[in-house]
DNA sequence: ATGGCAGAAGCATTCTGA
């Protein structure tokens, strides 16, 4: 089973792209970030036509997420939902779109827009790390009920030095401070793992080239987009990728798809106790 | 130290992103 993921950097201008990856890849799931549109504007029929099932929760100009996949989508969930009954008024949970969740075989799948931060001094910079906190309780909320996760999309963080090209330049900057990564760490705490680094333990590989000064053809980049895995999913996971080819297309997405390849055959399919949760193979 | 490039809104220019 593919699962990947990939901030398109609106969905209208990217349409052709997309479709163009999907029918080259063919993936079984596909978490979009970046959409910037209404969910009544969203480009829905291109993807039923390829016979995918989409779920959306976009906004205007900014932000905004979508969950594509072959098998339809159970358990949608739209924001951090687990605040909402006691948090009517929290701006982290209802304001930004920027998390859908859903329940797609056997696995939950968790796609998230992380805000960028600005800069360490920014008032977004604070927004940021609060929604990672936001996003750690809700995985606590996940982990309570015994799932496997599959957490993907634009975190933008580079977990390590080894995700950024010139990790001197930036260091200790946004997308690359410790208060970030100790905020990214206590979200996957010890029961998610990075997925690319199971396979690749050097340098040199992104997901994120900047549009400015040449990034991509100088390969300029860092690896910001992930794919976090349950534990028990990773004796089940085949690959890593990211494919950067659609990066170097006309008018690009300024992020790469990045997807994993899961052995589907022996998760156990009782995992969940929702009836409507049960699914065909 | 600064700006550079791109998209949306909307029609000149600003806001946001990373």
């Amino acid at each position: 089973m593919l699962i990947a993921t990939w901030n398109v950097n609106s969905i209208r201008t990217r349409l052709l792209q997309v479709i163009d990856w999907i029918n080259h890849v063919n993936p079984d799931i596909l978490c979009l970030q970046e959409t910037k549109v209404m969910d009544d504007s969203f480009p829905f029929e291109p993807f039923k036509k390829l016979g995918y099932s989409v779920e959306v929760f976009g906004q205007k100009s900014y932000n905004g997420v979508a969950i594509i996949s072959k098998v339809k989508a159970n358990n949608i969930k739209k924001g951090f939902y687990h605040f909402n009954e006691f948090d009517q008024n929290n701006e982290i949970s209802l304001d930004q779109k920027r998390l859908i969740s859903a329940d797609i075989n056997g696995i939950k799948i968790i796609n998230v827009y992380v805000p960028n931060g600005s800069s360490l001094e920014s008032d977004k910079f604070e927004y940021k790390i609060n929604w990672l906190n936001c996003l750690a309780s809700f995985l606590d909320e996940q982990e309570k009920k015994g799932e496997l996760i599959c957490l993907m999309g634009d975190f933008n963080i580079a977990p390590s030095d080894l995700d950024i090209h010139d990790p001197k330049k930036y260091e200790g900057g946004i997308m690359a401070s410790d208060i970030e990564r100790n905020a990214l760490n206590n979200v996957l705490k010890e029961r998610l793992i990075d997925s690319f680094r199971i396979f690749e333990k050097n340098t040199g590989h992104w997901s994120w080239w900047d549009y400015r000064n040449n990034a991509y053809e100088l390969n300029k980049g860092w690896r910001i987009d992930h794919i976090y895995i349950s534990k028990e999913l990773s004796s089940k996971l085949k690959s890593c990728v990211i494919d950067s080819t659609p990066r170097g297309d006309l008018r690009p997405s300024d992020h790469a798809p990045v997807m994993i390849d899961i052995n589907l055959s022996d998760i156990n399919v009782d995992f969940f106790d929702d009836e409507d949760d049960f699914f065909e193979i």
